[in-house]
RNA sequence: GGAGGAGUUCCCGAGCGGCCAAAGGGAACAGACUGUAAAUCUGUCGUCACAGACUUCGGUGGUUCGAAUCCACCCUCCUCCA
């Protein structure tokens, strides 16, 4: 079925839902291509996956793309991507790509920034200027960069957190996204709602059901992630995502350890994203079928293995881990890449395999299967 | 043969009578990392029975309450003059 959002280009097709749980199998409809949900999408705040070409990035089986609206303001400046033909032809992605808001800027840089109802004053982390990101700068800013979908400015609070203090900001992002609805000035690019309400079961449904009365064309839910332990997230998911509509995306923002993807499409999640993979892959970690693997770590030092034996990536069909470690240690730019390239393949691969799982009612298989291979002493 | 200079913990390198197991780098080892201020950051880094003790600063022997630091001789290396 497909349902009609008003909207130039942009539409979410729900295939299937999962008879033994909430997993569903969609596909989201956008100027640039189609997505196949449930989806992991890789990070590129800066307009690049850190280490990796676009090529790379779409060998290794990604749809979508994320970008960053605070960086990209800061540096090179929206107008200068305009001028480029927006940021698709900038960086050279024809895929679709969706830019985080900056609202986990103002968590993330909480000690550079000070939250008013109009926005947030930020001091750039570069240079030290004022900038005030605000839901009508970061929603114009977006229809500069051209994105596909698009996120509202929110306000995404710590863990832990009083209730007064994430009722405040949850109320807040609910009048901050109708300030992003109403500067929305481009019909070829999908704007989404984002929950918020911390780790109040009550704030989250209010926060839920408000942003579905907007009737935006998807949903994120934000503010998770930030530190709690994964079983309140999970909680958190069964009361979010009952309350948001079953004909739009949801996407679960800044959530990407192997587990959690499972946990979260099974829970009703279409879309993540993650920094985890390509920060800690530069850091010289991989993820791997059994869990955590430091390849960086001395007890590799001569093993000529690859990374994961039931990977098909290109890393891990030419290189082993001795080598990889030689790279990491030695400094050398290419173990970042190649870490980068495999960490991404085993997230992408992991989501492709939810997703013919789904098609045959068969994901708590395929979980059962993961937690049996997989060594929870070494997650993330 | 003569005149200078230098030898410090794995490496480079500070220290030049007590506050020195000895600054600072590097290497090594480990940890952290979830809408990226991140090719970053943190910790350990002489030994042990580890809130203490013991052994170290080229070697040996002195001076001193006390020496990596002062003195003597020896060894090794560097520069210049023959």
């Amino acid at each position: 079925m497909l349902y009609c959002t008003g909207m130039k280009n942009f539409s979410f097709e729900l295939i299937k839902t999962c008879a033994k749980t909430g997993a569903r199998r969609g596909r989201v409809h956008t100027p640039h291509g189609d997505i196949e949900t449930p989806c992991y999408m890789p990070v590129g705040t800066q307009a690049t996956v850190k280490a990796m070409t676009p090529e790379d990035v779409r060998s290794v089986g990604a749809q979508i793309i994320l970008s960053n609206t605070y960086h990209l303001h800061l540096r090179p400046g929206e107008d200068l991507i305009k001028e480029a033909g927006g940021l698709h032809r900038f960086m050279h992605w024809d895929a679709p790509i969706l830019t985080d808001s900056g609202g986990f800027q103002v968590f993330s840089l909480s000690t550079l920034r000070k939250i008013t109802e109009e926005g947030a004053q930020f001091r750039s982390h570069i240079d030290g200027s004022p900038r005030l990101l605000s839901p009508e700068t970061a929603t114009r800013i977006q229809n500069d960069l051209g994105a596909d979908i698009i996120m509202q400015f929110d306000e995404c609070s710590p863990y832990p957190c009083d209730r007064r203090t994430a009722e405040a900001a949850m109320r807040r992002s609910l009048r901050w996204a109708e300030r992003c609805k109403a500067g929305h000035a481009r019909d070829d690019q999908a704007l989404f709602g984002i929950v918020q309400g911390a780790f109040e079961a009550d704030l989250r449904r209010e926060s839920a059901r408000a942003l579905a009365d907007m009737d935006f064309p998807g949903y994120g839910i934000g503010g998770l992630s930030v530190g709690e332990p994964k079983p309140q997230m999970y909680d958190l998911l069964e009361v979010v995502t009952p309350e948001l509509p079953r004909d739009k995306p949801r996407y679960l923002m800044g959530v990407g350890t192997p587990d959690c993807l499972i946990e979260g499409v099974l829970r009703g999640v279409d879309m993540f994203d993650c920094v985890l993979a390509t920060r800690i892959a530069r850091n010289g970690t991989a993820m791997t079928s059994t869990g955590r693997l430091v390849v960086r770590n001395a007890e590799f030092a001569r093993d000529f293995t690859p990374l994961d034996h039931d990977c098909d990536c290109s890393t891990c069909r030419n290189y082993s881990r001795a080598y990889l470690r030689h790279l990491i240690k030695a400094g050398e730019i290419l173990g970042a890449h190649l870490i980068s390239v495999h960490n991404l393949r085993f997230l992408l691969r992991l989501m492709e395999r939810v997703r013919d799982a789904i098609e045959r009612d068969d994901l708590p298989a395929l979980r059962d299967d993961f937690y049996a291979r997989y060594d929870m002493t070494r997650n993330f």
